[in-house]
DNA sequence: GCAAATTAATGATTTATTCAAG
DNA sequence: CTTGAATAAATCATTAATTTGC
């Protein structure tokens, strides 16, 4: 990778006597972009993009693909900093999609048993209840598919066992999927 | 203080008692999830969630509901997050056709009509957006009301280059983000 | 005060996923 | 099972900030 390391690159159009090597946003550009972002603009599609390069471009050289980086980046790094506040917290995703009507209705989702949920199944209970009525209950089945493993190994070099792993909290960059599979 | 989700934070899964009101998952726990999730298992059925509930207590506090309620709402995200990608892309690789100078190569994809602001993936976009005009910007009143800090105010002086806009006049403290967003 | 050296931000690329079609 | 579409994560690379010596 990183393939030819040749240093410029092109000077490209900036006739304004600005280096063109990347683009450098003004504040001005900056702050519509984030105030979109705000609004809650993440992917734009191709046809807004254009359209916010144009109008950007009135406060500076600009291209399509720019927005469409600064998005991605953006959105990116919003998240990595998050991620960072709070540890593992995995499912700080919006958290308050409550907002529909239709949530797991866990109670009969898939559960054939009854015990699989040992405990505090009252609370969950409690919160589908105030959510929404357990009315009707689907028949749902139980379409396990455990599907195949191993077939996704692919560099996994690491060789490491569950108890020298948990122990130190460690993160690994590939823990051998066979190992954590072993126990189904 | 935008709401939703104050930051739990620490506590990890360690199982130190405090903040019991969810589980809080590790980063092994997540982890191992994830692998078999990659290795195709989507329903687990009980047996196999009471097997990965008790694997995964191993590296902290667990329940054998959260492990059925993570297939869930991953399966669920997962398939969500696909089926609202807006779509853009383009050709963002190492040519580098330096040669001409723009190069929009914006491979025009732009299908779904649909939400181009896919706002439920990960971070708790405001709902307000989802009321965005997507289209056309018929009127764009959505209150947004940030109140987030913005992390891009620099108070960098220098708006040399391209735009000589900023001046004096233009740089307001709050421009309507509804003119802002008028030309979407 | 300035400019080289160092560090922090962030623009641009590459890589690895996921789901869906065929 | 293979391929296409489209990211998001990880990474590379360059520019702006900041520090430091003079």
């Amino acid at each position: 990778m990183s393939s030819g390391g040749f240093s410029i690159k092109a000077v490209g159009g900036g006739g304004t006597g600005t280096k063109c090597g990347r683009w450098n946003p003004t504040v001005e550009q900056v702050k519509l972009l984030t105030d979109l972002f705000k609004a809650g603009l993440r992917t734009p599609s191709t046809d807004q993009i254009q359209k916010i390069s144009t109008e950007l471009s009135f406060y500076g050289k600009i291209e399509s693909k720019n927005v469409f980086y600064w998005f991605q980046n953006h959105k990116a790094r919003e998240r990595q900093k998050r991620r960072k506040i709070s540890t593992v917290d995995f499912d700080h995703r919006q958290d308050t999609d409550l907002s529909r009507p239709h949530r797991n209705n866990l109670r009969h989702r898939q559960a054939p048993p009854k015990d699989i949920f040992d405990v505090s199944e009252e609370e969950k209970v409690i919160e589908t209840l105030q959510l929404f009525p357990l009315s009707k209950v689907e028949r749902v089945r139980a379409n396990v598919t455990v599907a195949s493993h191993k077939e996704y190994i692919r560099e996994q070099a690491n060789t490491t066992a569950f108890s020298t792993y948990s122990s130190c909290g460690a993160e690994m960059e590939h823990p051998p999927l066979d190992l954590r599979l072993s126990f189904l």
